[in-house]
RNA sequence: GGGCUGGUAGCUCAGGUUGGUAGAGCGUCGCCUUGGCAUGGCGGAGGCCCCGGGUUCAAAUCCCGGCCAGUCCA
């Protein structure tokens, strides 16, 4: 811990040592306890700390203004979507995440130095806890105030953040003595230091962290260059603070509660919940567990029942938990998560489909539609880009609530029909396999498992630690970690970057990796951002090798070649060495490029602002870009958005690149930048199309759209929920693609001998005349059975009292089984046998003949036999076939015996 | 990225585990009942059982691949 008592000196606090928890923790008046719940009881709630009530946008407010006023500069919040910057979470959970990785790690510098904002953070690790604590959010206000401090530029450090944080509290009129600064350590995201949590009446308001340290892979811990002051206030505990109501939900949105207390005819027992957030506020609630010993606590301090106390609650959790997950739903969805069934559209649709089972509970009538809209139109006073998506955002969970209700609808289904199954086994509960399977295959909770299984008189016992079991099925992969190689040569000059038309270049030889060669400057492009690499040729003094793959490792090149042809070179490092890219590859490659960033632009032109790219891969011959949307996208869409992009091809527009500083091209620009996917770097590469679209982009590209030629979207694909994928192709591949088109057309219409615009007509007309003569054909095929039914009965015999049919007819196998059911059904005849000339043979008995113990099926198995194939069926109906169809004469002897035997036998046991 | 579930008449779905005549309800059309309507009764039409392969004497059913939809995990 470093020392940090200067400033406290100053303003009159002292160091101590909690009594309960042994906490270290300064304060200016004498006292025992840390002032952190569980050591402090709330002391504010029917009591607040300030003399005026501020709400959650004013707090916001003050907030900025009391920093701005303080030389910070305020910058505007960031996406909640932190993959708008990073790849290796989903959402910000923290205003710090705003400068992770770059900022952070002292590679570029930040925005505004030093710096305040009010981040909207997700966290939903706590998800069950909402409504049902006083304060836990899913999504939260969180003001910093950040100070990046390097060698070069010392901002300031622990005595100006205590003095900031004294000041503000006691700025908004709370008093100085009810303060407390407790001494404790943070860590997050690889790095940590020291941090004080400050607390007011028993709620913590503020964590203060001084970032300094970074985790290294042996886990000690090493100074880092850039020092982070890492401030983040809960400015949602601060209004809840300020208007002591019940719970924080209350002082953070309470119009949007009020609405849906309304709305719902719930009566608010503002005793209840008060006690009941006073008692969570001294638990750390952790699992369900922890929440059954909350409530009977409450209900021992109100004397009242456990069931009393659920009733009076229940409601209120459930508006709660509606409020507040609407507000995080409204930040998401207005970033642009897609809902979905992967990744962050997965927690989006997580929370959504939550909202709308505690609508359920609490017996709203309304749409999800409506309820979302009470919340944007609260939240835009402060966000008036929520306003500005309120079309979207509606739109979106209009599609999504349906969705919703028809997987429900699905999945009850598939439970009646898995309980059927079990009836019919004489099963009376429900396998606990099954019960993880209709989760994992449905999306089924237990608890509704078992709400409908109840219905229809089923025991389904659901186990305490279902969701462990859950994920104990889905076995562990470990993942393999790749095995870093570290390469000890300079970086590879990359040539294609200032002469983008050169074919050929010199080089030297600086080494060789396994069968790669590498050189101290390259025209090959290596594979990289969705990008194939060059391939070509390299030339030492007459010695071609061919490349046929290149690719980049910590900025080094490496050159793929023949192994043996490499074997023969590898005394000639520092050779020089003259290397020849194929530029047909190339162009093509830059064309498909190129084309890329057209038609993402021209999908968010006809879709929307919430397209994002979500993958590409390009190709010499097709490309497939991953588009972000929530439904699929139609033929009338796809065409104009192909249309668009190729009125940009048109229109031949200059295609510029140019290397900026990563914050001053994210300023500039947007987040917008990373639409092809988060580069790394310090300085980063801007790939403009003026009026069209700006990326980041280390690609090769056309010099100007025109070079593009065309553009064709051949088709698209659903290749995950929420993801849409185009594939298309540029150039001569996409002129290739389109004759491919047009002969498919062709050779087509050229059966129907029409031409190809007729082919739709045509090709339905003869598809409803295929059917209507199929339909004919069986009716004829009926009748004609009829009739040779009719003849076949004149050939009846009697066996043993049984009338018996055995023939050769000219039909097919399905007509034989239509004659010998009708022969048996209507035709009074007891056992018939018609077999065809192509060895096909069918029977069927009627049940006098089943009751004597004829078996059809065994005999029709044993004559088809006889023909050399197999058959079978059931007692009164069955069919066969065998290769030998000149058997068949035998095969209705052989029929004609067993009968007998078989009678026979009945007979005899009949005696006997 | 990995796993699982589903796709049958215009619609909602049975059948599918054990291969052997493709079914129901609603809708639709016709007839009967009625003064007319509501209704009721009878009858009919309507299926590339998602597509392509395979196994088999025989596939809606089993196996493999694809497309579409749903869902869980990372």
């Amino acid at each position: 811990m470093i020392t940090m008592s200067v400033q406290f000196k100053k303003l009159g606090y002292i160091k101590k040592t909690c009594k309960i928890c042994g906490n270290d923790f300064w304060s200016i008046n004498e006292r025992e306890t840390c002032g952190d719940a569980p050591c402090d009881e709330y002391q504010f709630i029917g009591n607040p700390a300030t003399s005026q009530s501020y709400d959650l946008f004013s707090i916001h407010d003050i907030f900025i203004r009391f920093f701005q006023e303080r030389g910070h500069t305020p910058i505007r919040r960031y996406p909640v979507l932190a993959k708008r910057w990073r790849d290796d979470v989903f959402l910000v959970g923290a205003s710090i995440y705003n400068f992770q990785p770059w900022v952070t790690s002292g590679q570029v510098k930040p925005p505004a130095n030093p710096l305040v904002v009010a981040q909207p953070s997700i966290r939903l690790n706590d998800v069950d806890n909402v409504g049902r604590t006083g304060r836990h959010m899913t999504c939260f206000t969180m003001g910093g105030h950040h100070a990046f401090n390097s060698e070069d530029n010392q901002v300031y450090w622990d005595d100006e953040t205590v003095k900031y944080c004294h000041d503000f509290i006691t700025h908004l009129g709370i008093d100085e003595e009810e303060i407390t600064f407790i001494e404790s350590w943070w860590e997050g995201g690889g790095n940590s230091g020291p941090c004080y949590e400050v607390c007011v009446r028993g709620v913590e308001l503020a964590t203060l962290v001084f970032i300094q340290y970074r985790t290294t892979a042996n886990g000690k811990r090493e100074e880092i260059p850039l020092k982070i002051v890492d401030t983040g206030y809960g400015l949602e505990r601060f209004a809840w603070i300020s208007q002591g109501t019940p719970t924080a939900y209350d002082a953070s949105f309470g119009p949007v509660i009020e609405k849906l207390r309304e709305m719902a005819g719930v009566e608010l027992n503002h005793t209840i919940l008060g006690e009941n957030a006073q008692v969570a506020g001294m638990m750390d609630i952790e699992d369900i567990a922890d929440l059954k010993t909350l409530r009977s606590r409450v209900a021992e301090r109100l004397g009242i029942s456990l069931k009393e106390l659920k009733e009076a609650t229940e409601p209120m959790e459930a508006i709660y938990v509606i409020a507040d997950h609407t507000r995080c739903l409204a930040f998401m969805l207005a970033d642009g998560v897609i809902p979905s069934n992967v990744k962050e559209g997965y927690l989006a649709r997580l929370i959504l489909r939550r909202t709308i089972r505690f609508m359920k509970k609490l017996g709203l009538e309304e749409s999800l539609g409506t309820i979302m809209n009470i919340q944007l139109n609260f939240l835009s006073q402060t966000y008036p880009e929520i306003r500005n998506h309120q079309e979207h955002i509606l739109h979106v969970i209009e599609l999504e609530d349906k969705r919703y209700h028809k997987t429900i609808r699905k999945g009850h289904q598939i439970v009646k029909k898995s309980i059927k199954y079990l009836k019919k086994d004489e099963k009376y509960e429900m396998p606990l396999e099954m019960l993880i399977n209709l989760y994992d295959s449905q999306g089924l909770p237990p608890e509704t498992v078992a709400e409908i299984a109840e219905k229809l008189d089923f025991m389904v016992k659901v186990p305490d630690n279902f969701y462990t079991l859950v994920a104990a099925k889905h076995s562990e992969e470990t993942v393999e970690d790749k095995i870093q190689v570290k390469l000890d040569y300079p970086e590879t000059e990359l040539l294609f970057y200032d002469v983008p038309h050169e074919t050929e270049f010199k080089s030297r030889i600086l080494g060789f990796y396994e069968n790669n060669i590498i050189l101290d400057n390259t025209l090959f492009y290596p594979e990289g951002g969705g990008q194939p690499s060059d391939i070509g040729v390299l030339d030492l003094a007459g010695e071609k090798l061919k490349v046929s793959h290149a690719e980049k490792l910590d900025g080094i090149v490496l050159h793929r070649v023949n192994r043996e042809k490499l074997d023969k070179i590898k005394h000639r490092t520092g050779s020089t060495i003259k290397g020849k890219i194929d530029w047909n590859r190339r162009i093509s490659l830059a064309r498909n490029h190129t084309a890329t960033h057209l038609l993402v632009s021209a999908a968010r032109m006809v879709l929307g602002d919430h397209i994002w790219q979500a993958g590409a891969q390009k190709g010499v011959k097709k490309s497939r870009i991953d588009l972000s949307h929530y439904q699929r996208i139609s033929q009338e869409e796809l065409e104009k958005i192909e249309l668009i992009a190729n009125r940009w091809v048109m229109k031949n527009i200059p295609v510029t690149a140019e290397w900026m500083d990563r914050t001053e091209a994210e300023k500039k620009y947007g987040f917008i930048l990373y639409q092809g996917g988060v580069v790394p770097g310090k300085s980063i590469r801007v790939i403009q199309i003026p009026g069209v679209d700006v990326q980041a982009c280390a690609g090769t590209h056309c010099d100007q759209t025109g070079q593009i030629g065309l553009i064709k979207v051949n088709r698209t694909e659903r290749i995950q929920d929420g993801i849409e994928r185009l594939e298309f192709s540029a150039g001569e591949a996409a002129v290739e693609y389109m004759q491919t088109n047009d002969a498919l057309l062709n050779e087509s219409a050229a059966v129907y001998k029409v031409e190809a615009n007729q082919l739709p007509k045509t090709s339905a007309r003869f598809f409803t005349e295929w059917k209507a003569f199929k339909n004919e054909i069986g009716r004829l095929k009926a009748q004609i059975a009829n009739i040779k039914t009719e003849t076949l009965i004149e050939e009846t015999e009697n066996i043993n009292s049984l009338k018996f049919i055995a023939d050769e007819v000219d039909a097919d196998i399905s007509e034989l089984v239509k004659m010998v059911t009708k022969l048996t059904d209507d035709g009074g005849i007891d056992v018939v046998f018609l077999g065809n000339s192509e060895g096909k043979i069918a029977g069927a008995g009627s049940s006098e003949a089943i009751a004597k113990g004829v078996k059809i099926n065994e005999i029709v198995k044993e004559a088809a036999k006889i023909m050399g194939g197999g058959g079978g069926g059931k007692p009164n109906l069955a069919q066969g076939a065998g290769k030998k169809g000149e058997k068949l004469p035998e095969a209705l002897k052989y029929v004609r015996d067993s009968l007998k035997d078989v009678l026979a036998q009945k007979n005899l046991n009949g005696f006997s």
